[in-house]
RNA sequence: GCGAGGGUAGCUAAGCUUGGCCAAAGGCGUCGGACUUAAGAUCCGAUCUCGAAGGAGUCCAUGGGUUCAAAUCCCAUCCCUCGCACCA
């Protein structure tokens, strides 16, 4: 005999699956999978393992329903964070070093070539294929491909024209968070410091000051009929320089700032914020009014300068109270300008002084100013002298006609400050020119993609509401980068296509990958995909002949029926893929559906690579076996729900697994003659054949489990307890080990293979037919008496338990045909309160009076606990309960070691036997 | 802040859509027993409180409400996770 060896059937199965999975149309239905291609940068991890697994278990379970399935993989080496990774191990940074060598396990001579980003890749790429095979995973290896092969470049050369001649692809201006010494944009990973920093856009309101003028920066220009004054930092030296040859007065910040939002700066000479304090400056607006010192005042933030309006800003409320209790600029009144709900006529002072703030410096000004801010925005009306508009409706307005008349300007500046790059520098906002954008923002685009999505099966259900606000969101999404690997920009060759940009219609090349290899990529034009995807003849099509098989392959395989990826790519990547499908292909090609997952923790602490928090994939393989990582993953959460992995748990599985083995070895050669305990176990396996079917169809893989192994455990404990003495069981056991090993054999490939072969079965269970379930073998009646048997059991074991005498015998004492008639009455009746009538309207029963209204009470509460399906067998078919007592005597018998006896209530002597009801017989103990 | 999801016994996790099968599945842990020279493994049993009869009491983030009946429906509050764009 075999022993429980999962290294050993891994090693088996591999040898039996080398060309296996390798899938080609056929007369088959198709069932056509992917998932989200990993980018390899590192080594994977138990996380990653799910994500694969995952669809793996989904392509097993249709190809045993023979379906003819597509499950390929292939590597996303698009973009910047190796190009990092290489020079930081190029300058021997100690961490990345740490990383890679320690956790990663990258041999010291492989790392030495690191310093070439594409070798990093292509070491990854390598190890994921290695490690995805160990897991078993059903993969067509012969589609793989990369995102920088020249072959798929054409490929995305071809997609982008179609964006292009559609309008998608336009050229912008665009505000960015830029770092000057890197001299390249900055995303959130680059940043050190505020990586929640939002750009805003503020308008300048341009006050005249001598021959010059001083711009400050406001997000409320409606504000400009409250102005007081203007507040100046009196510690900080201002400039006054020349923008676009008009003299500013801005801080020495704004003017290197302005210089990255499309202004000429030349910076003439410093003034001191102090020599501005008192000076007047006037705006056709509010008037001639004062330069004030003020210490909030924030040279980084935008210009420098600030406007006052101290009727509805606490900043500018607290700073003009402060100077006014010194004495000074006693004659300067807060000016209100409009009126919103809840607060008084100036609202800035009343929650001021409510709040009791005392001082400018205090922090809580800043919620204040928000909370004004939004209550303002959002309810505010402007006096009838101003125009009375909604503040939302006149800000807009205002800033259009300074912009228009006033001379003003738009400033960008982020919300909160500092932010700073990972060099260490100060990031600022620059204006891009030249940049290219996807018009995601476009309404008759979105509204295609709305269109699909109501079509396409979202699993879980709950994410669709995500899907439909990030169609919705969605804006122009900038699409070129100046570093990276990938695929050059068409319009700017000094430009690369985005990563998130080339990775959106690559499902459609999965279905000719292996076939385009064959083709130089020169001679892949634009017509070639356009004859492959599209059906669109033109002459002069090189190789014909192959062009066509492609033809037929995409035809065959497209649409995919089901896509897999995590949730955080909600509002990118997947929605972005629907956006490119529907811009490209026709209708019947479009995506079917989409499953989204779950993250995975570690020790209940989210995994992370950065942070060391990781589990490798490889070495949970070697250490638990392939099965078990992939039957505790399956297992653990649903694939939507965030699961946990620890390593006590893992181990577990494993020990399922092997009892799952053993079982099955021991119950294959059993012979004996079947009898009506083999009936129940055959009976009750079809339902669980029924239900993990309907499981996986639903992408549920724990609850698939659930069913196919500890449903099926379970019975055989009880059928085990029912056998009789020297019994192993029936020849019944060996169809129920066929099945058994099939259902599992998606979610533990290699074991299943093994018993597959031990059972002498033909071919590779790989390939085997899924059990389907068999009405005929369904017998409620012995499924009813073995559930009542069960629960008297039960009972008795609870009462034993109990009164703790030791029992001579036992007496089962069973109702009376007029309580199955008042149970049958109730079960049947629609409203369970009113039945009691329908009972008293037969002579006989209203003779027996209370003892009837008792008995109906208790059969209402005891039908309410029983589960549905039995009340309706039991009302519908009946129960023989003393033929079934009678005939599980021995069994009880032997169960409890004491004689039983089978009675009547009726007529008993025994105080308890009154308490006899349908499918809940007396129990006396004695 | 905005958007989405979630809070269930020592832990983990079903169930809540379609209120009564719910003291609430399964797993882990813990305790007891069997086996064993012992440990481990395995198997059996127990695991909210009370109870010498299968029952009762309290419970499913918190506080209200609807109902004969609520973990499940409604309202409010508190807490947690994820996404928010130039990044795979």
């Amino acid at each position: 005999m075999t022993r429980f060896d999962l290294t050993a059937f891994e090693q088996e199965a591999q040898e039996k699956w080398t060309h296996a999975f390798e899938s080609n149309p056929s007369d088959k239905e198709k069932y056509y999978l992917n998932v989200a291609y990993p980018y390899p940068s590192g080594a994977m991890h138990v996380g990653h393992g799910r994500t694969y697994i995952v669809p793996d278990v989904i392509a097993r379970f249709w190809r045993m329903r023979g379906r003819q399935v597509l499950y390929p993989m292939a590597f996303h080496v698009t973009g910047a964070p190796v190009i990092g990774i290489s020079k930081r191990i190029g300058r021997k940074d100690e961490k990345t070093i740490k990383l890679y060598k320690d956790l990663y396990k990258v041999p010291p001579a492989v790392l030495e070539k690191f310093t070439d980003p594409l070798t990093i890749v292509k070491h990854f790429s390598d190890e994921y294929q290695r490690v995805m095979t160990s897991c078993g995973l059903s993969i067509d290896w012969r589609r793989r491909f990369t995102t920088v092969d020249p072959t798929y470049s054409k490929f995305i050369e071809w997609q982008w024209k179609h964006l292009y001649d559609v309008g998608y692809v336009i050229k912008g201006a665009h505000p960015v968070r830029y770092c000057t010494f890197d001299d390249n944009p900055v995303g959130d990973h680059d940043l050190l410091e505020g990586d929640k920093a939002e750009v805003i856009k503020f308008t300048l309101v341009m006050f005249k000051f001598e021959d010059a003028v001083i711009p400050t920066a406001t997000l409320r220009p409606e504000t400009i009929h409250g102005v007081t004054n203007l507040w100046v930092n009196p510690k900080t030296t201002y400039t006054r320089s020349l923008v676009d040859g008009e003299p500013w007065i801005i801080s020495r910040e704004a003017a290197e700032k302005l210089q990255l939002q499309d202004h000429t700066v030349i910076i003439e000479k410093d003034i001191p914020g102090i020599d501005l304090v008192d000076k007047k400056v006037s705006h056709p607006l509010c008037g001639e009014i004062s330069i004030l010192p003020a210490d909030f005042v924030d040279p980084d933030m935008a210009t420098g300068m600030v406007m006052s309006v101290p009727a509805h800003a606490p900043f500018d409320y607290i700073a003009l109270r402060d100077l006014q209790q010194q004495g000074k600029y006693r004659n300067i009144k807060p000016i209100p300008l409009l009126r919103v709900e809840g607060y008084g006529e100036i609202p800035a002072k009343d929650t001021v002084e409510k709040a009791g703030i005392t001082n400018q410096l205090d922090p809580r000004v800043e919620q204040l100013t928000q909370e004004i801010y939004s209550a303002e925005f959002s309810k505010g009306k402007l006096f009838e002298k101003f125009g009375g508009k909604p503040v939302r409706i006149a800000r807009e307005d205002v800033a259009q006609e300074m912009i228009k008349k006033y001379g003003s300007a738009i400033m960008y500046e982020f919300d909160t400050r500092p932010v700073v790059c990972r060099c260490g520098n100060r990031v600022k906002v620059k204006i891009l020119h030249d940049q290219w954008f996807l018009k995601y923002s476009d309404p008759e685009w979105k509204k295609q993609v709305s269109n699909q999505l109501k079509d396409m099966a979202l699993v879980p259900p709950e994410v669709r509401i995500e899907f439909d606000r990030t169609v919705d969101w969605l804006k122009d999404w900038a699409c070129t980068r100046r570093v990276g690997l990938g695929t050059r920009f068409p319009w700017d060759k000094t430009q690369l296509i985005e990563p998130l940009s080339d990775s959106t219609i690559y499902m459609a090349y999965y279905t000719i990958a292996n076939k385009i290899r064959e083709i130089s990529p020169e001679k892949l034009t634009p017509e070639v995909f356009d004859y492959i995807f599209l059906g669109k003849e033109s002459s002069n099509l090189p190789e014909k002949k192959k062009l066509d098989a492609m033809r037929q392959e995409f035809i065959y395989w497209y649409p995919y029926n089901f896509r897999f990826s995590a949730k955080d790519l909600i509002s990118n990547h997947l929605t972005f893929q629907i956006f490119h499908h529907v811009a490209i292909f026709p209708k019947q090609y479009l995506p079917q559906g989409m499953v989204v997952f779950g993250m995975g923790l570690l020790n209940g602490a989210k995994m992370s690579s950065s942070k060391g928090n990781v589990f490798l994939l490889e070495d949970a393989v070697k250490e638990f076996g392939a099965d078990t990582v992939r039957m505790f993953l399956m297992g653990s959460a649903e694939p939507w729900q965030d699961f946990d992995w620890r390593n006590e748990l893992v181990l577990s599985t494993k020990k399922q697994i092997e009892r799952f083995y053993n079982s099955i070895r021991e119950m294959k050669d059993v012979g004996g003659e079947p009898r009506d305990i083999d009936t129940w176990l055959i009976s009750r396996l079809q339902e669980h054949v029924e239900r993990t079917t309907v499981a996986l169809d639903n992408f549920q893989t724990r609850q698939a489990l659930q069913e196919a192994y500890i449903g099926i455990d379970n019975d055989l404990k009880w059928y085990r307890r029912r056998l009789t003495e020297n019994s192993e069981g029936s020849r019944a056991l060996f169809s129920l080990c066929s099945t058994w090993v099939r259902l599992l054999a998606p979610f533990i490939p290699f074991t299943s293979e093994k018993l597959w072969q031990d059972l002498n079965e033909q071919g590779l269970v790989s390939f085997a037919d899924w059990p389907i379930t068999d009405q005929k073998l369904i017998n409620h009646r012995i499924e009813l008496a073995e559930e009542l048997l069960q629960r008297t059991v039960e009972d008795i074991e609870s009462i034993k338990k109990l009164i703790q005498i030791i029992p001579k015998s036992i007496i089962i004492s069973l109702a009376p045909e007029w309580k199955h008639e008042v149970f049958t009455t109730i079960a049947r009746a629609p409203d369970k309160n009113l039945a009691i009538r329908e009972i008293m309207k037969n002579d006989t029963m209203r003779k027996r009076g209370k003892e009837v209204t008792d008995a109906a009470k208790q059969c209402t509460n005891l039908i309410h606990r029983l589960p549905p399906q039995i009340v309706d067998l039991i009302a519908t078919e009946g129960v023989n309960e003393r033929a079934i007592f009678e005939q599980a005597k021995d069994f009880l018998e032997k169960e409890f070691g004491v004689p039983f006896h089978i009675t009547d209530s009726e007529g008993s002597s025994h105080t308890k036997a009154v308490t006899a009801l349908p499918f809940k017989p007396a129990i006396i103990i004695e």
